[in-house]
DNA sequence: GATGAATGAGCGTTCATTCAT
DNA sequence: GATGAATGAACGCTCATTCAT
């Protein structure tokens, strides 16, 4: 019951501090005006948080872990390293178009300090990576996808595409419809630039690369 | 004489700022640091900048301006879309890669508010966007590049891509050559990651896709 | 009871204020200070104002609303426009010199500039000389004082008098009773230096004077 | 010769001074605006004065310097005292009159600390009461005024209110010549405000007044 | 004498956090 | 649990003054 009541309060807060975090952002962002927005008192928010940065903290802690066990469960209904990493790409941009105010703390508030950055990428990042890695080999192993792929930098090249939709969604005064530009995406993704033709003939010096280039 | 003296003095505070917000962020850099690493005065530094903030953003709108104009020299040497693009792949990660501290800075703090992203969509991404498309139209042109490629989404792509890499590399424990990263993106960004059998057949709905979806 | 730890702290902090600024200036006048001698933190000073200067205007307000109010009540008591005159010019003395250090403050630091001074016309020195001129008024329509007294030119004499009295006593290194200066001020503004001979005969180009000359 | 050019130098930075400190006040006076305004460069400010307060101290030393020398010339032509309070009470309100920034800062800018207030009093003031006592004493003598009329309290009552004649002359909105209130100052001085009946009347208890009261 | 670039001490104000009620 | 008044550390910026040229 206690419990109850104390968790519409954290969620209130929660919710405030996301509005107020994206309009102004994390350090202009003032503690009595998310309490005030969350209809509690300036105090009140130290009952639910060690600190301003433990809000932002955990929101990202918890609207992560929610996106995660979301993607997962996606995956789960479909076959076939193509189509995955369609729901892949659908699932990402749906989750960040569907907020645009949580979208702006994603990608704008939470990247504003190596220390978050480096929290961001060992606490999610890297479940990401594990994911969309596992897919990649799947594909491989099915033949869906090139064996002599470079899996890290291609599950890097598919986040940092997406990532940067959103941003670039966030960034655009015209609202559009981010979840259409997964197909597009993921369709650059798979069959690449450039004309069959061209493909055929130049092949750029893949081999110099060196096998591992360590990453986030 | 005169005038040469005060650009080394503001190269000085720039080159401080760097090492400063790259080490501290922007917000928690303090102007009298800088000042200490630079050699001068606090009130020195703001003979040359009209604020803290007028130091991040001249520290940016200068280095951008050089990253374009030796981006666009490099490619007037190279014919071809592939060739160009992976011109600009190179000078993209070696730009970023030659200086850890100011990659740091661009990578991370000059993206702390949508504000400063705002400016930096505007006043250099774009034209960042504007070669790259036009690299990829004279591709498709030449026919070295898809003739049904969404350019916007590409180019986007490709960006992102990069942008990542260079992130990656920045939050990355182990040190290692971003250039070398070069090839691997390009040939996965004109090639893709389907398998030559696998794109034969299925084709995601790429017409589907609104033909102009807005962006930065 | 909150209410009237306000006040009290309020109350404080004005306190020491006049001491501070009558000591220092206002400019040199640190608000460290006055929260260290009002016995409150630096930041509690901006619970109850606004900032340094709306600490000195607060005091100036408060302080002369009050003058205002005491000076029309004893007023009240007292018929006859010398006997009035009489208690206008000890209620000015009398409050004054009361608090040399509020006497300082009024007389040095709310002149330091002509916002201050025009402030300080607007709301209060205005009131004042209506009250004076309602008193000549009076008193010329009651017969004891000359019907062709310009009555702002005597308003403005009678608080120049007054007010170089005050500013004498607080220069002065001697301490003396200001209100014992209220009779002779009064006697002179009434009968004048000349002596009796000398008025009969010569007679100063009144009507030379424009009948109003504008007025603070 | 080179005195004559250090000279023009000096005069023109006093004349830019009076025009900053009047429109800005002492304290938010920016000596370089006073370098710009006086054609010089920062530094030659302090080729002529020791610092921002010596300027003021001096241009109030000259000015007044030359108040008092030709005061003392235009009484030298006046015979009585009536007519030679006239005389300085025009003195006084022509020099104040016709010169509005510099009135400004006499009766603004040095009176914003009782350190100004004191030098002011004691190194011109002393001097135009013991002015005003002389003509008093001898009006005295001769019989044009009162012999019971106390010198000190007289003296203070005309120059305090022909101070704020001009200190509401400045304030004033309106602009009207300062100097056609000599004639009714000085009369109300001369004759009093009460009616003739009255002063047979009435007399308030000048013996109550102590001899002498110090004085600034 | 004249310059003006450089200095650096100094302070009003904010706001995350605490804690008595 | 909830409150919100109180705290006080922390810092960007200004500007009078200096001094090498």
């Amino acid at each position: 019951m206690s419990r109850k009541r104390s968790d519409d309060k954290r969620r209130k807060i929660l919710q405030a501090a996301v509005k107020v975090f994206a309009r102004k952002g994390y350090f202009a962002a003032r503690v009595s005006e998310i309490a005030r927005k969350a209809g509690v008192a300036d105090g009140t928010i130290y009952l639910y948080f060690r600190n301003k940065e433990d809000i932002l903290v955990s929101l990202f802690d918890e609207v992560m872990q929610e996106h995660l066990r979301s993607a997962e469960r996606e995956l789960g209904a479909v076959e076939g390293a193509p189509a995955r990493l369609r729901v892949v790409a659908e699932h990402h941009l749906r989750s960040m178009g569907g907020n645009r105010d949580l979208a702006v703390v994603f990608q704008v508030e939470l990247r504003q300090s190596t220390k978050f950055m480096e929290r961001f990428t060992a606490s999610w990042l890297q479940q990401y990576f594990a994911i969309l890695d596992k897919v990649i080999e799947e594909g491989q192993q099915e033949g869906s996808l090139r064996a002599d792929l470079p899996r890290k930098v291609a599950a890097k090249a598919l986040f940092g595409t997406l990532d940067e939709m959103v941003t670039s969604w966030i960034l655009a005064r015209r609202d559009y419809d981010l979840v259409q530009l997964a197909g597009p995406v993921v369709d650059l993704f798979l069959r690449g630039a450039a004309s069959p033709a061209t493909v055929q003939e130049a092949r750029p010096p893949l081999a110099a690369v060196a096998p591992s280039h360590g990453g986030r």
